[in-house]
DNA sequence: GTCTTTTCTGGAGTGAGTCAAGTTAACGAA
DNA sequence: TTCGTTAACTTGACTCACTCCAGAAAAGAC
């Protein structure tokens, strides 16, 4: 798990101020990874004390717009924010509870890029979403 | 373009009672690929007259549980709903403008279930985006 | 034709996320 | 260290896609 000083470095590295709110978002997300916007409210405030939700949203933008953080939005639910970035990962998402797991992209470094017809368009990453049950919904769904 | 007892057919087939704002939800979204919701009531009303929001979300949910419609709903954008069902295709999306064109599996029938690590998770669909730039936002950049 | 069930209407409500204006604090330069 | 600039944060109102509810209407079964 990185430290505060870890996160200063990554603030830094990509040319953004050093606040305690930043700081907050940064390992509240790496220690919950897949959190949605609420719950990294609550992480914020428990380590910081007040902070407002707006801050929360414009730094998790920020943080976003920089690369630093990950934001993603499976259908019916909220937006969810992770720490993995760059390594072209996706996602499994249980269609009853709505658990996220990483997935370690299948076709290897540079991949799924390849549209069999890609109208025209200038494509730069491709989005994963496996669906699923998780192992948990799978055994209650059985014993049910 | 299917007609109207098509559409009549389609509902019979899924046990759904066949009424007005169905006909005309199913036709508006047959003309109009990945509309979301506002234009599709927009469109039912200029068929139809006045038909209340609400009949249009409730027949949007029906015909997508029942599947003859299929809900997307890409990052930053609103629910959109389109009548390709049943193909496994997938979609890119632009970045600027938000348009959206069609992508058939790149990995052919039943493709793209191969998660490397799926976590225990039982995977029953792959879903995938991709990311880029549409031609015409792509020309609007080079000349500006 | 009558009855039951499903669907539609209209209106109020919910909640994630945004906007805007003013205040505060980070950080480079003097 | 202090100062000034500029980015970041606070507060609070607001938006908008979508949902909930209760009563009215219509579809399909008998």
């Amino acid at each position: 798990m990185p430290t505060a000083s870890d996160f200063e470095r990554m603030l830094r590295g990509v040319s953004l101020r050093v606040t305690a709110p930043r700081i907050a978002v940064l390992s509240a997300v790496h220690e919950h990874p897949h959190a949605d916007t609420d719950s990294i409210i609550g992480v914020v405030r428990q380590n910081l004390g007040a902070v407002s939700h707006q801050a929360v949203y414009d730094v998790l933008r920020a943080l976003t717009g920089a690369g630093l953080l990950r934001r993603i939005e499976p259908q019916g639910s909220v937006a969810r924010y992770e720490a993995r970035v760059g390594d072209n990962h996706h996602h499994v998402v249980c269609r009853t509870c709505g658990a996220i797991a990483d997935v370690d992209c299948a076709t290897g470094a540079a991949p799924c890029l390849d549209a069999s017809d890609d109208h025209g368009f200038v494509i730069d990453e491709a989005e994963v979403i496996y669906w699923g049950t998780c192992p948990e919904c799978t055994t209650a769904a059985k014993s049910s």
